[in-house]
DNA sequence: TCGAATGCCGCAATCGATTGCGTAAAGTCT
DNA sequence: AGACTTTACGCAATCGATTGCGGCATTCGA
């Protein structure tokens, strides 16, 4: 069953002995009490009315006649993820101050997926989309770009195209000069999705200030594979099966590190002692398990990346945006 | 800027030199090429034709006709939750095979929030709700069910409506049972959102068999909260707190088991030599950390908690559905 | 051969809100 | 007092899809 009385701009317009298009210039108008579309004393009576009658305009009659949803879609690889969750309330809490709806899915990072659930927001009129799943050489959103569709990336960039992430690259590289300091020389490196710009730039920065020092990791012991605990796991596993312990191991997110750290507990294997863990994003669980590493401002690239789409969508330009992140010691370390 | 080129019913009928209202049967018609609403032949025209021009309807056009949207509001606590993020998984996902659209909101577990996103759904004219954070006693859940929404519940139950659940109770039986049979005696407990019909079902399981076997939990070491790992830190302090370590805890989620167990390492208490430690739900983490839990049946939750709904739309009736729970044992006890 | 049945499709109203254009009344200015 | 500007609204078209009601043709049975 329905739910509304249905109330329409119409009926409140009837009870008032008023056109239906004055009650929506003054209710639409965003000066308020001192829109100029009618008379004090008719403006207060409108909306007194539309309160006490529950008035809610209908958004889908208000988009036909406008072509403009004030919906947003956000794509992202799996709503489980804590980190593009977070995200993902960044992008909402900002578009909600701005009148914006959002709708998110998630693409479990298959590309298919990605486009489907894309064209799906877009068929459903989205007026713009914000990916959290892009790739580092992504098709699709070259096509998109060549549509003319709005949207902005968060989370993971791609070259030539508006994206808020967390300067990914520093942050590898805090997490080599930390390890490097507190006297680490070999290394294993849980490197996550190499389609990923997360886990290209945090490698690379990692990677780029271990050789500023000399140092490098066998490339045996880089293991790639994907975001979440069991993948971590799998990862963990085979750098152990690669020969000595590394005297460190870096994971490029905190899950794959968790993930990593159950296997170390089951080979007996002790953190920090017998080996150095860091991983990246500074998660709740990390706090709660020790782990160092390093903080991305999730909920901040959220709203940046909303507040970016709404540049494109009102037609101002856009610079991508990078960052700082933060590394936070914790025992792990 | 917007996106499609905008190809509309009638610009499609025009290039056919057919009517609109032709197309938008043959184009409606479940039956397909089977529809009697055109000749064989016209009907091959307008299928390729739409599918050439790629052609969708407007969403907005045809709900605003048909009163009806194809959308339906999930309302969850958080979205970082892994537990709602997989049940709200397959909630979308069998409404996608009905041909159903889904928004989330989370509401943080706050009623000021869970009225305000549920009304905000409303108002982008959502044909029913899925609530994943109802409370055991929820007043807003009364008033819209008086309104006449249609809505259903998952993951938690409250008197008086629909719900799709993990049978709580029961899990909770098996955790005590899981416990005595391996000697336990003395027993903490991380409770959960004590207005929560998750935390009060398996606490009242937990309990109810202890006490069938003579034994029971001081009140002391019953410690209320939320159900993340910072939570079930807390918790866990309190319960060392109170005096003796018990035998055994039972944390009513994953995530607080989690945030126990952190406190647990931190203290040099060994797990389960020094105390036995069960979780709920058997999330991927409860795997990584040889965590002992029950696994809830979260996907299914959400898929059925759907098909509930339709069938409320549909004005069957539907009667409440309590999942079994299987105890999944690891090393933590 | 005529009326009825059936097949195929169009007309026009409708859903609710928005907006360009128009207009009557009141106020301002010279 | 006449001309001009505001103020305060209303009319009617529009957005795109849906759908009740008919209408015109062809075919079939008698």
């Amino acid at each position: 069953m329905g739910a509304r009385p249905a109330v329409t701009l119409k009926a409140l317009a009837g009870e008032l002995g008023l056109n239906a298009s004055t009650v929506s210039r003054v209710l639409n108008d965003p000066k308020g009490l001192d829109s100029k579309w009618a008379s004090r004393d008719t403006k207060e009576r409108i909306f007194a009315l539309a309160e006490e009658r529950g008035y809610r305009k209908n958004p889908y009659a208000a988009s036909l006649r406008t072509a403009k949803s004030h919906m947003i879609g956000v794509v992202v690889p799996r709503l489980q993820d804590y980190v593009l969750a977070t995200m993902y309330e960044g992008i909402d809490e900002a578009a909600s101050e701005h009148g914006y709806f959002t709708v998110v899915s998630n693409s479990l990072d298959a590309p298919a997926a990605h486009r489907a659930k894309a064209e799906k927001l877009l068929d459903r009129r989205a007026d713009g989309l914000i990916f959290g799943d892009a790739l580092f050489e992504d098709p699709f959103l070259d096509e998109l770009a060549k549509r003319g569709v709005a949207f902005t990336l968060v989370s993971r960039r791609s070259p030539g195209h508006r994206s808020v992430t967390c300067d990914d690259y520093t942050g590898g590289r805090m997490v080599a000069e930390h390890l490097v300091a507190s006297g680490r020389r070999t290394f294993g490196l849980i490197a996550g999705n190499p389609r990923a710009s997360t886990s290209i730039d945090r490698c690379a920065g990692f990677l780029d200030a271990l050789a500023e020092h000399g140092l490098g990791v066998d490339p045996a012991r880089m293991a790639p594979g994907g975001f979440d605990a069991p993948a971590g796991s799998l990862a963990a596993e085979q750098i152990l099966a690669a020969g000595p312990l590394p005297e460190a191991v870096f994971a490029v997110n905190d899950f794959a590190a968790i993930g990593a750290l159950g296997v170390f507990a089951r080979e007996g294997i002790t953190v920090p002692e017998d080996t150095a863990l860091v991983g990246f994003n500074d998660t709740p669980l990390a706090g709660s398990v020790g782990l160092t590493t390093v903080r991305s401002p999730m909920h901040r690239i959220g709203r940046q990346g909303f507040e970016m789409l709404m540049d494109v969508l009102d037609g101002r330009d856009a610079e991508s945006i990078q960052l700082p992140p933060e590394l936070i010691v914790r025992t792990s370390a």
